[in-house]
DNA sequence: CGTCGCAATGTATGCGCATACATTGCATCC
DNA sequence: GGATGCAATGTATGCGCATACATTGCGACG
């Protein structure tokens, strides 16, 4: 009794049609009469027809669906099959140690701007997680069943994005504008530090902010140092050749980064990270260690991600429009497919520099220090 | 020049061979000398060649994909287009407010599990968000394009699951043991709560606990309910007939709850949560209020999202296993692809209680207050 | 040296649909 | 009343691939 999935021949046999009458009900209802329309949707309904993504696909040249492709959110590659432990309910005492964030809330905010964009325009969204070296085929496996894609910068390996690229749109987030062909969405990473340096230089009157880099790999990171840079230099002040640290634009990455900074003494008066996870795991340590931000140091982040919200103080930040980012990725792969011919487009979204508590900027609204 | 993209023939022609050796490159590599593979490659790298998902999926009459619904994160129905606003960086002063998540790390870690586990078997997972109450098509298209579909209990309308489950399998996850047809993941919610109760009532000697509710539709919130009334009738207390308010299950939806538990006067000594979300709502107002937690109140919550480790007191919950829930759903799929015959399976996953601060257990780390 | 068996490859077909094009039916108009 | 036009529907084809089955080539073996 293996349920035999029905085709549109089925249903057309059912209603007495054609099955190009059956087609049209569902892609072109409008040329087909209500009568036919009625007694077409019963026998669908009856038969439990769902058209086929594959045939359709086929038929009309194009998957109805796109490709969104981001990095392991955070190096799950070795996993064993699913196991299944039932038993009690156990109860343990969880005490408070090193908080290290679930999923990535950048990766899943691109997502629900891309999915909502793509919803929008009546498209499927296929996600594809890079994870490892190996199995890069997943990649062509999306590509062939998608009608363009999206991908983080850094995620699919040059080659395979040149080879997929010959044969779908590709739109590449917050990516450098490299001199390649791909259209580019990404947000202005040394426009934001830059603000948010001068921002600490003036109304801070800090003129000797250290800077935390991050993963020297990472063109985000570089774009962000660079908007540091420049504003040292508009303001006249010594530019430094390189970060002061680094971390790895974790949270993790970000306490080990703080351990050494309260390891060498002699804190600088401000922090300027580059990324929020960075600013958050030094903020843990910072705290942990006695340290007052802002008072004794101030700490700036950058991303906007949840966590400055929940932290005490609440981080400083230049906030990128995340959801926007997925969004207006979409919307580019749309105007590529509708029209493939035009230059390689680049857009760039507005950051938003967002003053709280851990650059002395609001009052620290805790009961414990409460100097303005 | 409108790029022609190529196809297996065009592949075949340039390497001299058939079009059933490129296709066996592919799909039977062990069924094609090296020699012919070196070649058939060096051709498909060539000529840019991807195979078409959708004739593959035609021809092996399968999709390679599965299907992932789950409901809007937070009601984004209507957004306009998008926009692109250039200009100078904003630098705007973001004074505490309310704090709201960006979007729902429940959703976005099953995500993740299910990813994870499709991933390992080579599948890749296509996401449909239901929204508004029209637009049910998008159902119909993701039905057509997978596999097997693995959703969230209540996203998609009971008709329309029914009419997509008559053409492949539907694991639902966390809902109710219905007397439905599909294969169900769940968690434990009862025995979490039960748990959780007893260990409010016994660790911590309170005997009227007050039973915070979630919407009175949502099967988790009754089972939860369910649960916590089991640990009061085997201690031997009194039984309530409903929760002695109900959340949204939102943040927000909480801290409506706590304005209106304040309003009452008369703080419960232990105010059990149906989640997390409200949880942490309440503990935002009672906070303000000046209501110490867990002095004062003892606060439970129940799911385990990242926000209960980063409030101050960390709110003491029942994790859910959210990551599992998505693989095991996953595991339980394809199961069901490779045996349609075998009956309606159920998995419960296990929960546990994570105690920490606001229950009362662990001491309060902060440097305000240090009874323990 | 002819056969047999098996591995490698080729040929032919159909998967389920969209759609170009053909056909039908019917109202309209002269 | 027959020609005309148009809307509704039907017929036939091909989309690009996997695969059943046919064919080929070559070494082993008698």
């Amino acid at each position: 009794m293996t349920r035999k999935v029905p085709t549109v021949y089925d249903v057309a046999a059912a209603a007495g049609v054609s099955i190009a009458t059956v087609s049209r009900v569902f892609r072109r209802p409008d040329q087909v009469t209500q009568a036919t329309k009625d007694v077409v949707q019963t026998a669908v309904r009856d038969l439990g027809y769902v058209p086929s993504g594959s045939a359709r696909g086929l038929a009309a040249r194009r998957a109805g669906a796109i490709g969104l492709c981001f990095p392991d959110f955070d190096g799950i590659d070795e996993l064993g099959p699913v196991t299944f432990t039932a038993g009690p309910v156990r109860v343990v005492p969880d005490p408070a140690g090193d908080f290290e964030p679930t999923g990535d809330l950048y990766i899943s905010e691109v997502m629900r701007g891309t999915e909502i964009e793509a919803w929008r325009h009546g498209l499927a969204v296929t996600i594809a997680v890079a994870r490892g070296t190996g199995r890069t085929e997943i990649f062509d496996n999306l590509a062939g069943r998608v009608d363009g894609m999206v991908t983080l910068s850094r995620t699919v390996p040059d080659d395979l994005l040149a080879h997929i690229a010959r044969r779908i749109p590709v739109v590449v987030i917050a990516g450098p504008r490299a001199d390649d062909d791909y259209d580019h969405v990404t947000t202005d990473n040394a426009a934001g530090m830059r603000a948010m340096t001068e921002h600490v230089l003036v109304a801070h009157g800090i003129t000797d902010p250290a800077f935390i880099g991050g993963p020297p790999d990472s063109p985000d990171a570089k774009d962000r140092f660079d908007g540091h840079r420049e504003a040292l230099r508009a303001a006249g002040l010594r530019v430094p050749r390189g970060p002061r640290m680094r971390g790895d634009f974790t949270r993790a990455g970000g306490r080990t980064v703080g351990r050494a900074l309260l390891a060498e003494g002699d804190l600088p008066r401000a922090l300027i990270c580059a990324n929020d996870q960075t600013a958050l795991g030094i903020l843990d340590v910072l705290t942990q260690a006695g340290v007052r931000v802002p008072q004794d140091v101030a700490l700036t982040g950058f991303d906007g991600i949840d966590g400055t919200q929940l932290s005490s103080p609440r981080v400083t930040t230049v906030h990128q429009p995340m959801l926007e980012l997925g969004r207006a990725a979409v919307d580019t792969l749309l105007r590529r497919l509708s029209d493939p011919q035009q230059a390689p487009e680049s857009r760039t979204l507005p950051v938003e520099v967002l003053l709280r508590e851990s650059c002395g900027c609001l009052p620290v609204a805790s009961s414990e220090t409460d100097f303005s």
